[in-house]
This record gives C-alpha cells, structure tokens and sequence, in this order.
RNA sequence: GCACCUGUAGCUCAACUGGAUAGAGCGCCAGACUACGAAUCUGGAGGUUAGGGGUUCGACUCCCUUCAGGUGCACCA
C-alpha cells in the first residue's frame, strides 16, 4: 500500500473518481471540498456534495450515499467513512493507516521531500525587513524581519527556489543632510565603537543645521546632487555608509537566523529607470500631471483620481520609480513565479497601486507576470494599546529588545534549571528569548496589530515559544533516559497497532502536517503552523500524561516511542520553518 | 470627504478563507506527582461574534448600513 503525503489529496481525487463511478449527472462538475474536520466528526470532511446537490435539485444524503458506494476499496480499507447531517461525508482514518503515513514521514528530509510539491520548480522573490542605512533598526523591523524570514522557510520547504533580497533603503534626499553634518562633525573616534550610533548623531545635527529655505539646506542639496552625480569623495562616503550599516544589520540577522542572498537597495536600481519611464510612457499607462509623472486606474474608485507618482516634478525619482524598476528586475533577471513584499498595512495603498500598474505594464509590453503578494502586518504596539515606546517615549531600538528578551529569559532558566552550567544557561536563554520574540510574533494572524508583552511571550503555558521548546525538550529527555536515537528502525519496527485514545489523538494530530503546511504557505500566514503546532504539543502532553511510555512491553513501547519520535520530528521541523532554534534540554 | 484594516469570553488571541454544538491560554473554581521533566495534565464556570438588515441548505466569515478604534490619500519611503 503507497502512502502520500497529503491524505486529503489523496480523498479528493478518490470521491471525483467516486461521482464518476457512481454515473452521477454531470460527475465531472462535482469538486469534493476536502478539508480536515473537527476531530468529533472525524479526520477529514468533504462539503460539496451539499452544494452540487442543490444546484441539481438532488437529494444530498442520497447523494452522499451513492459516493459513499462509488469509493475505491483502498478508500474503505483506511478510512471510516459515513454520511452525517444534511450530506456531509465523514471521513475517519483507521489506526493501520495512520501507523502506515507516521512509518513513511519519519523524518524532515522526508517530510520536506513530501510537502516539495506545491512549488516545485518554482521561484520567489521575497521582500521583506528592508531598513534604512545610516540608522538603526528598532522595534518597527521586527514584524517584517520575522514573518519575512518565516514565509522564506514555508516557500523553500513546499519546494520552491527562494531568493532572500533586503529591499535597503539607500538612497534619496536624507544622503545630503547626512553627508553635510559628517563632513563637519563626525568623530572617528566614535565611528569606530558604534558607527550607525554616531551616524544618526551627525545626521540629526545636519538636519537641525539645514532649516527650510537655509543657504545650510542649499548646501546640502548639492552634497546630494554631487553624490548622484558621482562625486569620488560623496561616492565612498555614502559606500560607508552602506558597509557599516550591514554589518549592523547582521548582528541582528544572526541573532534571528536570517541570512539574504542578496542586499538590492534602492540605489541598485539607479539606472535602471530611465526604461521604466520610456516602457509606461511607450505603452501610455503613465501621464504627466503637475509636472510629474503619474499613473492613474480609472477602473478603480479611488486610485482614478489619487495619482501613483513615478516621477517627481523635478525629474526625480521616488519609491515608486524604484519599486516598479525592481519588480521588473525580479521577473526578469531572477525569472520569479512570485514576489512576497512584506511591509506594514500602512504601505497597502502604495503596493496596490504599484501592482495595478505592474499587471497592466507587463501585460502591454509581454513581460512574464508572476505572482505579486504584499504581505502586511498590523502595529506592535505596548499594553496600553498605543505605539511601543521606552519609558521615556524614545524608539526602541531592536537590539536592545533582544538583550532584554535573553536577560529575561536567563532570570527564568536560572529559577527552573539552576543544576545546569552558566554557559548552559545562558545558551538556553538565547535560544528561549530570541524564540519568544519570535513566536509571539508569529502565533498570531499577522493582519491584526500586535501588543507586545514579555509577560505573555516568555509564559511557560499557553501557545509559547517556551511551551514548545518544553515540549521538544521533555521528548528528547524520554530518549536520552532511555538511551535510544529518536526514529531508530529497529525500535519503529517493533511497533505494534495503535491502540488507546490518547495514542490515537496524537496521531491524528501528526497526520495532518501537510494540510497544515498547504493552508501556511498558500495564504502565507505562518500562525496556521504555529496554531498547530501548539495544538500538537498539548496533544502530546496529553499522551504522555494518559499513556506511560517506557513499559515493559516491548511492541507498546516501541509504538509509544515512535509516536514520541514522530512528534518530536514534527515539532522541530515546524519550528525551525518558523526560524526558531529548538534545544534538546532547558 | 474617499478608501483600507480592526472589532469574538473579564484580558490576550484562534476558528483551516462559506460548514456541523464558536475554541485555547491567562485569571477564577475544583482536582492529579513513592511513573519516563508538575516549565505538565484533568475537569468546571464564562458568548446576542460591536449593532441592525440582507444573500443561502448553512454566516464570525460574503453584501449593505450604523457605531467605535487605527491607518493612508501629489511629488518622504
């Protein structure tokens, strides 16, 4: 008996070749609608018989009913399956199959290799943390950095080629102010301990020395054009600039695990406009109004009079510009099927109009359109339901958020596991605080603002980073005491048919991995994974409290052990697609 | 003014994009370690899904409308 990965594929195709069995009129119109149910109802449901039999004036249940008949063999022999209210088909897995699916996914490599079929040979582009250089990322990078970084596992575990590009913004007027108040004031000193801090120290005193209508402003305004029009001097300061900044950044990239194979900032994208504005004018999606160069929807209620500005009056660029400059570049020269931007709600206008103007531009002019996706996010904002700010009003700054979150974190482990080694413990505080921040972040749906709390991201019950890793680390302490490797074929092999309640509802839960890793990735909302994810550590809990594990019998221990096994292999490989890091002791 | 997002238990959030009796955690109440990690587990109470209308076999979900909060809307990104 082949096993597939995704069970409910599997069914859907089983109730079409059903309705077609079972000469049901006009069959090849049916679609089953199969989905996990409710675990009182069973494993998976299929809904659409009530709609195919209302639109045909059919009896549903008689429907259902003929389906139910029309079901391959195969279908019988692993599932229950029975008719249940108006015409829902239920649809229960019996312990042999569920034993079948756990002995074949044993493994990451094999559950990746199972779930790589919704993008393979695909590839994406995804957009997303995108700081500004010369300035230090704050509590306002987080969402993006996070969610990005998740959305990049979930897309290259189903199978597609990701490309990780931090959209830097490098460019624009803010160069001239800073350039202006370096050359003046800047402290080497200073630069070398903490140069992103001494380069917004010199960039305020350049702002505040550079009011409106000021011959200062002016002044600026030519270190700007100087350094677009490649000035040597301007040039390798605002390279600088640029280096230092990353450097920066990766501080925290290494802290979040997040590695970009590419840094394509705004700069980049510096001479590649000019064709922008001969392609939307050469096609007359783009017009000139005010002096500037526009595009406007006519089809759409507001965007028919609210301009998508791509070309200052002045001949400048903006951000639209170099954001349809980009999109290109990204069909292109990296062939993307898709585009993931991820930025906060606040863009959404921006990004609609963008990818309004990209369909039709690309359309015109034959270019391959992939899939375009903003992915948004709410506000993180304090308890009190306002932006979160330190004590005294100021920006929190991410790196400090992150110390403060292993501090935290370390006061914790330090009151729960003081037998361990202070290299241990901090180890542990890292890998639990960082986590946290994460988590919190992710086991919520994204569109929603977020209210930060340490309190409730560091609790140790609850849908938690710490609650999971517990999970994680309680299993591999099951084997360590045991002495056996989790997965071990001669243990699996010993195991013997799945038996009690608790047993059973834990695999279940574990048979659902790919409906879960579907519904994430193709909405690109990571908190589907962490939502089951939590509901599958307390499933465990659940076993271990009911069932003990380590008995006497050798063939219920062994399948006790391989459920422990396949959870654990769940858990960890869900949570590294989170982009958390996982430990076998806290 | 126009548009987008949000509104679910006292609090923080879910509800598989239209499915069956709306679920968790915290907090509250009552229980469970001489069994593998109690950083845990088992039960209980708690709801007019902001209000009102509509669509249909079925609505937290879609449409209309009102209310409340947030956000954006001509040359910052």
């Amino acid at each position: 008996m082949s096993v597939s990965f995704n069970l409910a594929t599997d069914l859907d195709a089983a109730l079409k070749s059903a309705a077609l069995a079972a000469g049901l009129t006009d069959a090849a119109a049916f679609t089953p609608e199969v989905r996990t149910a409710d675990p009182r109802n069973g494993d998976y449901q299929s809904n659409g018989v009530l709609g195919y039999a209302k639109a045909r004036k059919l009896n549903p249940r008689a429907v259902a009913d003929q389906l139910v008949a029309g079901l391959a063999p195969e279908v019988h022999e692993r599932c229950e399956v029975t008719v249940a209210g108006p015409g829902f088909l239920n649809f229960t897995l019996k312990p042999a199959a569920l034993l079948a699916w756990l002995r074949v996914f044993d493994t990451e490599e094999h559950l990746r290799a199972g779930a790589a079929a919704a993008h393979a040979g695909q590839t994406w582009v995804v957009d997303y943390s995108s700081p500004n250089t010369a300035k230090q990322m704050h509590v306002g990078h987080l969402r993006s950095a996070v969610i990005g970084e998740a959305i990049c596992r979930m897309l290259a575990f189903t199978g597609a080629r990701v490309i990780r590009d931090n959209h830097l913004g490098d460019w624009g007027t803010q160069f001239g102010k800073l350039i202006y108040g370096y050359k003046r004031w800047a402290d080497p000193t200073a630069l070398a301990a903490d140069p992103i801090e001494e380069l917004e120290r010199v960039y305020k005193l350049g702002h505040a020395a550079t009011p409106d209508d000021s011959p200062e402003l002016n002044e600026a305004r030519a270190e700007l054009v100087k350094l677009q029009n490649g000035d040597l001097e301007n040039f390798a300061l605002w390279k600088k600039f640029s280096d230092v900044s990353l450097a920066a950044f990766q501080q925290i990239y290494d802290r979040l695990g997040i590695r970009f194979d590419h840094n394509l900032g705004e700069s980049f994208y510096n001479d590649k406009l000019e064709r922008i504005y001969a392609e939307l004018g050469e096609v007359k999606i783009a017009e000139v109004s005010d002096g500037a160069l526009v595009v406007f929807h006519p089809e759409h209620p507001r965007f028919k009079t609210q301009p998508f500005i791509i070309r200052k009056a002045d001949g400048a660029s903006n951000y639209g510009s170099t954001d349809l400059a980009t999109a290109l570049y990204r069909a292109e020269h990296f062939k993307a099927d898709g585009i993931v931007v991820v930025t906060d709600f606040r863009q959404g206008d921006h990004f609609e109009q963008l990818f309004l103007t990209v369909k039709k531009w690309f359309a015109a002019k034959n270019h391959r359109l992939p899939e375009l996706h903003h992915v948004t996010f709410g506000a993180v904002t304090g308890e009190d339901g306002k932006a979160l700010k330190t004590r005294d009003g100021g920006v929190i700054k991410l790196k400090a958020l992150l110390d403060e979150a292993e501090e935290r974190a370390f006061a914790i482990v330090n009151e729960k596991s003081p037998e361990l080694s202070e290299s241990e413990r901090r180890e542990i505080a890292r890998f639990v605080g960082i986590g946290a921040v994460q988590y919190a972040d992710l086991s919520q749906n994204r569109s929603s603002n977020y209210v930060f709390s340490w309190d409730k991201m560091l609790a140790l019950d609850g849908n938690t980073a710490p609650y999971l890793l517990y999970a994680v680390a309680r299993i591999h302490s099951i084997f360590r005491k045991l002495a056996i490797v989790p997965g071990d074929a001669s243990t699996d092999s010993l195991a013997s048919a799945l038996e009690t309640p608790a047993e059973l509802a834990l695999a279940r839960k574990l048979v659902k991995l790919p409906d879960t890793i579907r519904l994430a990735a193709e909405t690109l909302r990571p908190h589907f994974l962490g939502l089951y994810l939590y509901e599958l550590a307390g499933e465990f809990s659940a076993f271990y409290a009911a069932d003990k594990v380590a008995v006497d019998d050798p063939a219920v221990r062994a399948r006790r052990l391989l459920l422990c096994a396949r959870t654990l292999v769940t858990l960890e490989t869900g949570l590294h697609l989170l982009g958390l890091r996982t430990l076998t002791r806290m």
